[in-house]
RNA sequence: GGGGCUGUAGCUCAGCUGGUUAGAGUGCCGGUCUGUCACACCGGAGGUCGCGGGUUCGAGCCCCGUCAGCCCCGCCA
């Protein structure tokens, strides 16, 4: 499969069963060892390594000499016996550690200049600037990490393909040209050259071209979908990412959850892990209860609980002072918390003022002796009410939830990296059902819809979408696993008069919604199923089954923090006359 | 948009309280070496201390600004 015009091997390939054979092999230099009448060489190529022997017994006089003179990341190709190695040896370590080329021919193909990076690094050294290996991707690249993250990324790629293929989803392509949308992210605008004053927007997501796939009566349909987002990154977002996209009609929640756990299922079978389902369900009410998230990280205890009642026969005063509208002690009972030095509080404390929380009650509890910011406040019988035991620690936090959810959630996070506990499990997925339709608006506190506008709310709570619109759930639903959200999903409006009334409380008017979405309108009174979807976060999965620190390890070509290619150099100024041509001045 | 960390040799880093000649490892160049595998040993070259300004007798070090990378908040329907 392997051999080419140019070679008969991959380097990395050989072993025992090919002694004797005569092989020819391409590859790069990956380090050279130099011992004055013998020259050995680790050959390097997507394989792996292999070494390359020089030495007077077998290779010419020139080529022993040429050997000696090679580059690092110099291509070669090398011909020669593949020959079992003297007992002594043998490298256990290399895959390919009980063999090596004789070699007797050598060719440098791709001469190489010195990289500005190594490709080869010894096992403590550090790797280099981000900044340097993005711009010499070329470089990074062939580092056998970054490989292997990209070779899994490829698996992950074919199984998901496979798995939907076989449940009879339909790789539909959709238009990378298409049109703004009114909501959510920064759009990534495309000028027309042939309509001046008129753009294209990259997709954020393939939404309602694979709604019009079930309008059309495609059934089920999925996508491997790059998706373009114009906000700040972070080391999990990307302003181009890809997304599995899956769409399927005549379905409910309970038909999405099954197909998108399959789905993962065979994603983590394809990467060695094993995992059951069903995944268990958590609301998204319990969610932010328990542990003051939407994406909670269900390896760990620790949950949050409500201790108002508790605290407030207390009558600590900054808390009593605290406790109006609707304000609540919540806090967590830390079992082995008295582990936790007066550093790691004071470390736990900042950590929440990053959140927006402005301080951390805390009482340890070690036999009868209670210390802390609130120790006074609390005897051992009432810290063991709270289910602090002995040994444990009590961190609290007073204000409206709204506060105490993201502080609490850091906290606990926090929490649980200076402890370390052992988990309960190590694959710990579950859907996070029920979200609101809703959220009050960062200013105004008036509801904003919480999710795009083609979420179909829930339909027990359409008749208090107007008199009590924050307790309406909609029929979303967001797949996590340990802590991270690997994506969600809806089940969609299909009645267009709703959808009108969605958009409309968007703040558009009629005339807007005509000509902004009057095609998605036109086809929802065309005849359309039931239907409801799903987006996995392709780049984040890979990044969380390679064990990679970032997304940028286990894409090909990533952006910076401030989205910028540094290899190519994108963005980059365009000509004048470019720009003209496109009708938009530039300021 | 806001905050934090980092920026010194090709690479990874050290550089004391501001002090006169800025170091180490590695890579690179030259040499010795026939079983190494981060080969070993000897010698050598290599610096716009990110950039601009300021304070000072004197700045890699202090101050202001700026650029870049990373991390966090906002943002990400």
């Amino acid at each position: 499969m392997s051999r080419t015009t140019w070679r008969t091997h991959r380097c990395g390939a050989l072993r025992a069963e090919h002694v004797g054979q005569w092989v020819r092999l391409g590859g790069w230099v990956h380090r050279r060892r130099d011992l004055g009448g013998i020259v050995f060489l680790d050959l390097r190529d997507r394989d792996g390594l292999v070494q390359v022997a020089f030495g007077p017994g077998w290779s010419p006089p020139d080529v022993l000499v040429a050997a000696g003179a090679l580059g690092s990341e110099t291509v070669v190709v090398v011909e020669g016996q593949i020959v079992v190695r003297p007992a002594s040896a043998r490298n256990p370590e290399m895959a390919t550690g009980d063999v090596e080329v004789h070699a007797t021919a050598l060719v440098v193909v791709g001469p190489a200049e010195t990289p500005p990076i190594p490709v080869a690094r010894g096992k403590t050294d550090e790797l280099p600037a981000e900044e340097l290996r993005l711009k010499h991707r070329h470089l990074d690249l062939r580092r056998p990490e970054l490989l292997a993250n990209l070779i899994l990324r490829h698996r992950l790629m074919q199984r998901a393909r496979r798995t939907l293929s076989e449940l009879e989803f339909l790789e539909v392509e959709t238009p990378i040209l298409t049109k703004p949308t009114p909501e959510g992210a920064r759009d990534y605008l495309v000028p027309s050259r042939l309509h001046p004053g008129e753009f294209y927007a990259l997709p954020q997501s393939p939404q309602i071209y694979k709604q019009l796939l079930m309008v059309a009566g495609f059934d089920r349909y999925f996508q491997i979908a790059r998706c373009f987002r114009d906000e700040d990154l972070r080391y999990d977002r990307q302003p181009e990412f890809t997304q599995i996209d899956l769409e399927a009609s005549f379905v409910g929640t309970e038909d999405v959850y099954g197909f998108v756990e399959a789905v993962l299922v065979a994603l983590w079978d394809e990467a060695g892990h094993a995992i059951e389902r069903p995944f268990p369900r958590i609301t998204w009410r319990e969610a932010m209860e328990r542990y003051g998230t939407d994406k909670p990280d269900l390896r760990y205890e620790f949950p949050i609980a409500d201790w108002t009642a508790q605290v407030q026969l207390l009558g600590v005063p900054f808390i009593e002072q605290a406790l109006r509208d609707e304000a609540r002690v919540r806090g967590i009972a830390v079992k082995g918390g008295g582990a936790l030095s007066r550093k790691d509080v004071d470390q736990l404390a900042e950590a929440a003022k990053q959140v927006g929380g402005s301080g951390l009650a805390w009482a340890k509890r070690l036999g009868d002796h209670i210390s802390g910011s609130v120790a006074k406040h609390f005897t051992a019988e009432g810290l063991g009410a709270l289910g602090v035991g002995d040994g444990d620690a009590a961190l609290m936090v007073v204000g409206p939830d709204r506060v105490t959810s993201p502080v609490l959630d850091r906290v606990r996070m926090e929490v649980i990296r200076r402890l370390a506990p052992a988990p309960t499990r190590a694959h710990a997925f579950a859907w996070v059902v029920d979200f609101p339709l809703f959220e009050p608006d960062h200013e105004t506190g008036t509801p904003v819809f919480a999710h795009h506008p083609f979420t179909s709310p829930h339909p027990d709570d359409v008749v208090r979408l107007e008199s009590d619109p924050f307790s309406c759930r909609a029929l979303h639903y967001d797949a996590v696993y340990n802590g991270n959200e690997l994506g969600s999903g809806s089940i969609r409006i299909t009645d267009p008069a709703i959808q009108r009334k969605v958009f409309a409380h968007l703040g558009l008017a009629p005339g807007e919604i005509e000509a902004r979405f009057g095609f998605l309108l036109a086809a929802l009174q065309a005849g359309t199923p039931p239907h409801g979807g799903f987006a996995i976060g392709f780049d984040r999965v890979a990044m969380l089954l390679a064990g990679a620190g970032s997304l940028r390890d286990v894409i090909a070509f990533p952006k910076t923090t401030a989205a910028r290619a540094l290899f190519e150099g994108a963005p980059a100024p365009a000509s004048p006359a470019d720009i003209a041509a496109l009708h938009i001045e530039v300021k």
